[in-house]
DNA sequence: TAAACACTGTTATTTTATTAACAATATTTA
DNA sequence: TAAATATTGTTAATAAAATAACAGTGTTTA
């Protein structure tokens, strides 16, 4: 198939997400402008990424959530899973930690790491974590392809450039510094303050 | 001004982040083309968003950093700060409040709101917690017009609800419940596990 | 069972966002 | 100082994303 769209392969990740929760209500079928309307978007966009994937339903009864969620793992979903790990477990870190592990079957959290004498060698919010300083053994040793970067933003670059020496093909940065990597690495950047700013801003253009 | 694109004004956020780490190293003025290579754009795409803010270099010795910090605050920000506050101060809660507090001078973090009676009453990660239950009376008494909502997921839409009925104006909701508010309040959502399946799917598609 | 209906899949259109092109102009170099 | 260079601001062109339109087809209803 050929390479999706970053946006459509977003919104398959937000379908799969609130499909999974109407299994879990009980729900069987769903209609493109109902999941639409969980979303916030046109039942034509939804319509039109399942076109892109190749799924159709066939009935007039909506889709089967089940075999929705299937092939759009079958799509997005790596087929062997992926190994990730979170670099720097402080407060963010260990947030993410303990919110992500074991929240993707396809996508396993295997290690942590940290310099910080007092969290290395435990367990933290239910993942390892190793001494940064064994950083390249661990990643060849685990195939760690994906990092998480929740490190001080004065190390942030320095740590990103190890770990893409090491191997690492994806990286998602939470820091506040924008970094580097070849292109053929995959770097995702997220800043919570754009966010918040956006919101901000879009609140006081509406109340002027 | 007319209201800007919402792209727009998430690059308009990414570039005050770095111009400002840019001032605390001692650099002066910028570039089109450096300040695109650091945030992975065109130099094209900056000077066309400054174009729209009605930004203007006049020297060719790129653009005066601190004078365009100054213009995309005046563009971006609240001419009064606006008050926000965090609604549930678990794992998430705690790491935005320590990171966000004192940000951004236009944006203060006034409040935290939880339901466990260990955090009522303290101050938490540097922000006051108060019961959930006082909600009504602190949003109005602190004119909190945006939340950042960090609570468990079944609560999630209740809480937003409340709050946006206490007179909230934009919501940055973290957690993995797709909201609904009116279409006078701002909402933005955020999930971090479609982030990290984004990179998923690209290191994916690239070692295939 | 025939008409009305509801929903999907897909093509066409529109809108939005990005990139290219280039004239204008300050700065540097010869 | 004149030519070459570098950079901006802006218009034009292109590309990407979203939306609209609608034919096709089960399903329901009378
Ligand atoms: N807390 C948030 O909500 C938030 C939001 C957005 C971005 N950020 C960014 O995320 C990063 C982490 O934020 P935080 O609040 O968790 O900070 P923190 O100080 O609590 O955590 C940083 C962790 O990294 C470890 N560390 C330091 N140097 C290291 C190194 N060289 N290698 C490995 N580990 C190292 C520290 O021991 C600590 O455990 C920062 O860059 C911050 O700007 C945080
Ligand atoms: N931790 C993460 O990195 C992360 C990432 C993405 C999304 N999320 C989502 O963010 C939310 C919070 O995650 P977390 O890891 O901090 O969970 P958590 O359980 O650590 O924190 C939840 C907090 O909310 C409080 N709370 C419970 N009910 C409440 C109510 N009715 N009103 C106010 N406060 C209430 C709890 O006392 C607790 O302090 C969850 O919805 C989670 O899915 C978390």
């Amino acid at each position: 198939m050929k390479k999706l769209p970053g946006k459509t392969v977003e919104r398959l990740s937000e379908y799969r997400r609130v499909l999974l929760t109407l299994i879990s209500q009980g729900k069987n079928y769903i209609y493109s402008h109902e999941l639409a309307s969980l979303l916030h978007i046109t039942a034509v966009q939804v319509r039109r990424d399942l076109m892109l994937i190749g799924y159709s339903s066939g009935i007039r009864k909506g889709y089967d959530i089940r075999v929705l969620v299937e092939t759009i793992g079958r799509v997005i979903d790596s087929e062997t899973p992926l190994n990730v790990a979170i670099i720097g477990m402080g407060n963010l870190g260990r947030a993410v930690s303990s919110y992500f592990r074991g929240k993707r079957s396809k996508l396993n959290l295997v290690a942590s790491f940290d310099n910080d004498q007092q969290k290395t060698g435990k367990v933290i919010s239910g993942v390892r974590c190793y001494d940064v300083r064994e950083m390249e053994n661990m990643i060849k040793e685990l195939n760690i392809s994906i990092i998480i970067l929740t490190v001080p933003p004065d190390y942030a670059r320095s740590t990103c450039d190890d770990a893409v020496r090491f191997g690492v093909k994806g990286v998602l940065n939470f820091t506040t510094v924008s970094l580097n990597v070849p292109p053929t690495v995959y770097l995702e950047e997220y800043d919570m303050v754009t966010s918040i700013e956006k919101v901000a801003y879009f609140v006081k253009e509406s109340i002027r």
